[in-house]
DNA sequence: TCTGAAAATCATCCCCA
DNA sequence: TGGGGATGATTTTCAGA
């Protein structure tokens, strides 16, 4: 990985739907060889995919609400857990944790009342869980963009 | 908005490269009448931009850490944090919430030592920050993945 | 709004440097 | 690894239904 093929994750990132052409003349190469180097990038698993940004409140997901969760801290229990998260779309976004809370989840719904539909039927009733708190999020500071890519 | 852009919403998040031809036949369409929805999408700012996902670890940001910030509650103090945010690229997502913390930001760096390093030199020099408490993330349980579309 | 066809652009492959 | 050129896809536009 040098300094065209971080060029190129840059550009990338930012505009998945460059063509190749438009591509090889930022980063200063020819079609061909960029081109290898961007399906390179796709076999090595460096580029994972690519991705459409649809606006939250187009598709009715623009009350976004963070969820710290904790559950008991067996392996059965959380496998499961973890597991059941997947299968909420709602859900858009979960970590595990160090320390407390040990997940946090970040949801993307309608409004207040999906909101509190989902958490009724299909937070508080997840196995294992000990603790729910959900924190409604006022504004989107900083959007998911791209990872940096330094050097 | 009707199915059929619902559905051209979901192809295009689950794959930004789609050619035109096959989303159209995807969709059921042909091929000009599909182009003719994606860029309207794209005009109504519905689509936002395409993205390639790039692997984390192969950027060497594989060290993820969530932190929440309090920061002094007055309107300056709030816009002049924020914008700050803006401008340390480590930072690749960050909300505003009701309640406590006011803050949180989820930070993506190559390793511990560099998050020390962000930790000490950037975020508790932040004006009018009075807490920073940091969780490393273990495990991430769900990657976003694009929005959900329903209907 | 969709269809179909025509023109321009682009991706992709092969081979040479 | 990078470059150039041939070939078949694809995008894009336009007239007509």
């Amino acid at each position: 990985m040098d300094d065209i093929d971080r060029n190129i994750l840059r550009e990338l990132q930012n505009d998945g739907r460059l063509t190749n052409q438009e591509l090889a003349a930022r980063v200063g190469l020819s079609a061909s060889p960029c081109m290898r180097r961007v399906r390179q990038l796709e076999l090595d698993g460096v580029i994972q995919g690519y991705r459409a940004v649809v606006a939250p409140e187009a598709v009715g997901r623009g009350f976004e609400v963070l969820v710290s969760i904790e559950v008991r801290r067996d392996r059965e229990t959380v496998e499961a857990f973890e597991a059941a998260l997947q299968d909420i779309p709602d859900v858009i976004e979960a970590h595990r944790l160090f320390g407390s809370p040990g997940c946090l989840l970040r949801i993307a719904v309608a409004d207040l009342a999906a909101y509190e539909r989902l958490w009724i039927e299909r937070l508080t009733t997840l196995a294992g869980v000990t603790e729910v708190n959900s924190q409604i999020i006022m504004k989107r500071i900083k959007e998911p963009q791209g990872l940096p890519v330094d050097g």
